[in-house]
DNA sequence: TTGTACGCGTTATCAC
DNA sequence: GTGATAACGCGTACAA
């Protein structure tokens, strides 16, 4: 840190004053006589004083900081996600600091502890795919420091969750498909291990049955991963029945977008042949010819509802809520994959 | 924090040593009997304790805190970039905290002061699009606080930068684009207050010199800025020339993917009437059909050197290293949209 | 091999 | 209004 830092005792010498003077003065403190309060702020602005927040923090017993830690920043819906998160953060003066779990289980226990250490006031966490369990998260509420997930969440140990419905949304996006005509209705499904992925499932089956039509397993699909590559296999299996569907629901846009462009080069016409559904409204969404009907996810949003509700039990934590779960309203986003009546397109 | 931690304190007490005691066995002090090392160590996994790195920070004078500043996380640019840092951070023991300026002066002023006060040890930064002087960061360099830039840096003051040879790369697309025959080449340039832009339109323009190809000022399009609708603007603008350009160059993936998505529907083929090429290989760009090719802006790369590089400047503060820049290696990734002869694609 | 004593910079609590 | 003092939890020079 070399550099000399101005600290209060250089400003107390500098004024013959005392640091608690300086101290109360830098905090407007109502004591302190108006002429001083001025003089004191004068100097520390000529001397380029600037507060230790670590010895501040110490004393005070406060970091104002608050713990991240997602499985990769570089993925979209986490970057958004932080990025609400960091804007209400900013907002209610917390800093953040970030932990990549690389969706690994060691990593992230790794990541716990640097969080403890390093006296976070409040946690937001999102499972790694890999986390078969959440006991190292406890000892977050050992400490009395307030957790929330969001979209994979722990059920096992007491915590704040911010989701999005993800039954309803799979019920909206299948029942949309319905609506257009669809009757065969198939459906890429994500890994059954994670919480999120049964939902869409669930979901899409409860639409079907409200709807009458039975579920063809010969319809689902479980790829080993969301990739656009394993979407591709999905694609390949669909396109390879006697019968081919004529909707697909997929648990996320990458698969989609897979499924759009096999059939394409299949020569099977999306929306007329088969109407697509994907899920979660990547920017690539809006790029795919044709445009892609989606579900928003709601990342940022997500983001912030989580900040401000972890902000909120770190202030407040005489109210001492054990925990709140916030479930984010979802949009199906319709576009051109599910347009059964194409629309004209605007002139250029 | 309440949650009543367990300090060394209360290790020294239950084992009735005193509390350098303690501090030396947990740090493996050579002075300190194996024996209670042992114990020590013991007695801290049974009673949770976990060392408070406020105190111990204030304490050495060493947060082995990293802060960053970038325009926004939710750009995919910056959070490869992020990724990157937090990568090598993790490895070398440090944390990272994360602060957006949502490409506003303001707000990029806090975040330099919210990161001083924090006693960050070194800071990794790309300016804001709206800052024009960056004086702010020079308080950095007062505290002996290593300073890197990259991507957007800073010419002003003394300090490290990580970029790509933004030059070197507009060149070598260009001059793909003259060997598949092109040679009435159009370009649509970034904002010319921002060097990376500037140096993406002279490699163009040095390219076209080189290859005796005159530069045609009707072929270079300054679009308010690089986003999708923009580019649209310049799409337009070069479709209403009576002479079609045969090659494009676009200062990055946005614009021109807008420019295919337009010349597709005005019946315009790519490449084979127009070649195009992009910047910055974003996702999207394998996605859209023809698959765009692009220069790689390699952000992990960045990410990753340019946190290997401070966090050497941090260690190594008695080398005095002034300034270092370094230059990513960028690659031309060759898709469809400059390929004439098209390959046979895979069979599915 | 271990203990004593002090200080990092700030702030809360007395006292004046 | 302001000052002295102690304390937050830890690490280290010095002493034993």
């Amino acid at each position: 840190m070399a550099g000399s830092r101005v600290t209060i005792k250089d400003l107390a010498e500098k004024l013959n004053l005392s640091t608690s003077t300086i101290s109360r003065a830098l905090h407007n403190h109502p004591t302190i006589g108006k002429k001083t309060i001025q003089d004191v702020r004068k100097l520390a602005t000529e001397m380029g004083y600037l507060r230790n927040s670590v010895a501040s923090n110490l004393r005070r017993n406060k970091t104002n900081l608050i713990g991240i830690i997602v499985p990769r920043i570089d993925i979209n819906f986490h970057s958004r996600a932080i990025s609400g998160m960091e804007e209400v953060a900013y907002k209610s003066g917390y800093n953040i600091t970030i932990c990549q779990s690389n969706d690994s289980y060691e990593r992230e226990v790794a990541n716990t502890q640097t969080l403890l250490a390093n006296m976070v006031e409040g946690v937001i966490g999102c499972l790694a795919l890999k986390t078969k369990n959440c006991n190292h998260f406890a000892r977050f509420k050992e400490h009395d420091i307030p957790l929330v997930f969001y979209d994979r969440v722990c059920y096992e140990i007491e915590s704040s969750k911010v989701i999005i419905d993800d039954f309803e949304a799979a019920f909206r996006a299948t029942e949309h498909l319905v609506s257009i005509g669809c009757r065969r209705i198939g459906h890429i499904a994500g890994s059954q291990t994670t919480g999120i992925f049964v939902s869409r499932l669930e979901g899409y089956k409860a639409a079907l049955r409200k709807n009458k039509i039975p579920i063809n397993h010969n319809l689902i699909c479980f790829p080993e991963d969301l990739s656009y590559e394993s979407g591709l296999e999905c694609a390949r299996k669909f396109a390879r029945l006697t019968k081919l569907p004529d909707g697909i629901f997929c648990a996320n846009d990458y698969t989609a977008i897979s499924v759009i462009q096999l059939f394409k080069k299949l020569n099977i016409k999306i929306p007329q042949d088969v109407a697509i559904v994907g899920f979660s409204n990547y920017p690539v969404s809006t790029i795919i010819e044709p445009a892609l009907t989606t579900i928003d996810d709601r990342a940022f949003e997500m983001g912030q509802a989580a900040a401000k509700l972890l902000i909120r039990q770190i202030e407040d934590k005489n109210l001492n809520i054990a925990s709140e779960t916030i479930i984010i309203k979802t949009d199906l986003i319709i576009r051109e994959s599910t347009q059964r009546q194409m629309l004209i397109k605007s002139e250029i």
